[in-house]
RNA sequence: GGGUAGGUAGCCAAGUGGCCAACGGCAACAGACUGUAAAUCUGUCCUCUUCGGAGUUCGAUGGUUCGAAUCCAUCCCUGCCCA
């Protein structure tokens, strides 16, 4: 068990085995097929990735100012496109964005503020460029689009007469976003009904200006994918090209890439890197062994070794570790994901161990799980349910009163067992720290100043 | 514009004068068991509480009544049908 715990010494290190791993451009959807990342596919989409360097994109909603890991599954065809040899293109929507995509929505959405859009859109840019190469020496270097480029000048009579005027309303109705809406009891504003077609219109302008032809997505986007292909073909006469992703389910049904803290984000500052390395540690074993082909860039053979090995001695995590540490490192980098592992070894491996055990240097690299605390409130001595409540672990005193009726907080790995609990300097490890958990899996560290 | 069905807690959804802080389900959180897993069982799940209670809720505002989520009026919003 302890040898096992420490993942960094257990393979070898994970960049070296992307870069042996470099499908050749033909075999892109054979990879991708194997891994479980293929849904719907269009006929000849492999044929035509055959043929040579194919330009493909995928476009990112900047409903918030971080992608989360929904959008990994995007981002990584992205970089499997590259790695195969093509030319990868994210696409902002600075356009689709105003509009607001109705897929998998049951009601109208509301609009973003001009300003909030042009901040998320920052930072979605910011983070897809950390993921490709866009290193214009190569020649399937990355590119980053932004659609209200081309649709800021389009006036809405040049879009209704050039673009509208080629797809049917019966073809659009038919699309199973729209027709659940039109079915359902919420209705569906113009501005959505449009959606399909602004989206469609960015893969022709891309087809035209920039030979992109093919285009990848999430199975939701799949409706408007075909919509474009569709303009494409009906506007140009010319063939395009998609395929997309399944959306990402965990076994027991849940929502994917949510958890009590929230969405789990991309930026550091949103999720840190610790409790984005504990999210994929935490995953079931059934998630796990899907999860590894999509998440990690490992070959087909080491993962299958990994499940094996997973399902003789499951204890031992191998698979939720390897996880963890391929995805942390492709998001956080390397050293976060030492640091996240080095946490959560003090944290969780001799959890009977008493808190004073650990060393001051032991708490103190503890990272991303710091909380600062004024020392002069706990000079005067602060009870259980006030600490936890200002201190933000719970959010309100009521919350923090039933959490500790219920058993589920602990000082320095002791629970408590009483809400008259007072919390003065005595209690402080090494004179200026608190280890407090909230359930089993929530660690904070207080640090009093 | 006319007709009609609706608007209940994070979501779905009962309730149609007092027994309603509001059945039930899902989601969520915690406890037990475990492998920081799943399944299962238990508890919590509007806010505050000295755990006795207290305060604010059922689209909004007024009204009827000892008493309203439930009745009435007006308004707002949504679906569907007709024009």
């Amino acid at each position: 068990m302890q040898k096992d715990n420490s993942p960094a010494q257990q393979d070898k290190n994970p960049t070296q085995e992307y870069n042996n791993l470099i499908p050749q451009q033909a075999g892109l959807i054979k990879e991708l097929t194997w891994r479980g990342m293929i849904q719907d596919i269009m006929p000849g989409t492999e044929e035509h990735l055959a043929k040579g360097m194919t330009t493909g994109y995928i476009g990112f909603d900047p409903t918030a100012d971080s992608l989360h890991i929904g959008s990994l599954v995007p981002i990584l065809l992205l970089v499997h496109l590259q790695k195969a040899g093509h030319k990868p293109i994210a696409l902002v929507g600075g356009a689709t964005g105003m509009v607001g995509d109705p897929s998998g929505k049951s009601e109208e959405r509301n609009l973003l503020s001009e300003d909030l859009l042009a901040h998320n859109l920052a930072g979605v840019k910011k983070q897809l460029e950390q993921y490709l190469d866009f290193d214009p020496s190569r020649p399937n270097a990355a590119e980053m689009a932004n659609n209200y480029d081309w649709f800021r000048e389009m006036s809405f009579l040049t879009f209704i007469r050039d673009i509208g005027k080629h797809i049917t309303v019966n073809y659009m109705s038919a699309k199973d976003s729209v027709k659940k809406r039109l079915e359902g009891d919420n209705g569906m504003s113009f501005t959505e009904f449009t959606y399909q077609l602004v989206q469609g219109y960015d893969f022709y302008w891309l087809y035209t200006h920039k030979n992109c032809s093919l285009q990848m997505g999430g199975s939701d986007q799949w409706g408007n994918i075909t919509t474009g292909t569709e303009l494409i073909r009906r506007k140009s006469g010319g063939t395009a090209f998609a395929f997309t992703c399944p959306l990402i389910t965990k076994a027991d049904g849940g929502k994917f890439g949510k958890t009590e803290k929230g969405n789990i984000w991309l930026s550091a500052e949103k999720t840190p890197p610790f409790q984005f390395y504990q999210f994929w540690l935490n995953a079931t074993d059934a998630d796990a062994e899907k999860w590894i082909r999509i998440f990690t860039f490992l070959d087909q053979p080491t993962i299958e070794t990994l499940i094996t090995r997973h399902r003789e001695q499951p204890e031992g995590r191998h698979l939720q570790k390897t996880l963890a540490r391929e995805i942390t490192s492709f998001v956080h980098g390397e050293e976060e994901y030492k640091k996240a592992v080095a946490t959560t070894e003090k944290i969780f491996a001799d959890q009977s161990a008493a808190a004073e055990s650990l060393t001051e240097q032991d708490l103190e690299s503890m990272e991303g799980v710091k909380i600062d605390y004024a020392a002069e409130k706990l000079a005067a001595g602060t009870d259980i349910v006030t600490f936890l409540a200002e201190t933000g672990i719970l959010p309100s005193k009521g919350e923090a009163r039933k959490l500790v009726q219920g058993g589920g907080v602990s000082i320095n790995r002791k629970k408590v067992d009483s809400l008259q609990l007072i919390l003065d300097k005595g209690i402080l490890l090494h004179g200026k720290y608190l280890m407090v958990q909230k359930g089993k899996r929530n660690f904070y560290l207080v640090r009093v100043i």
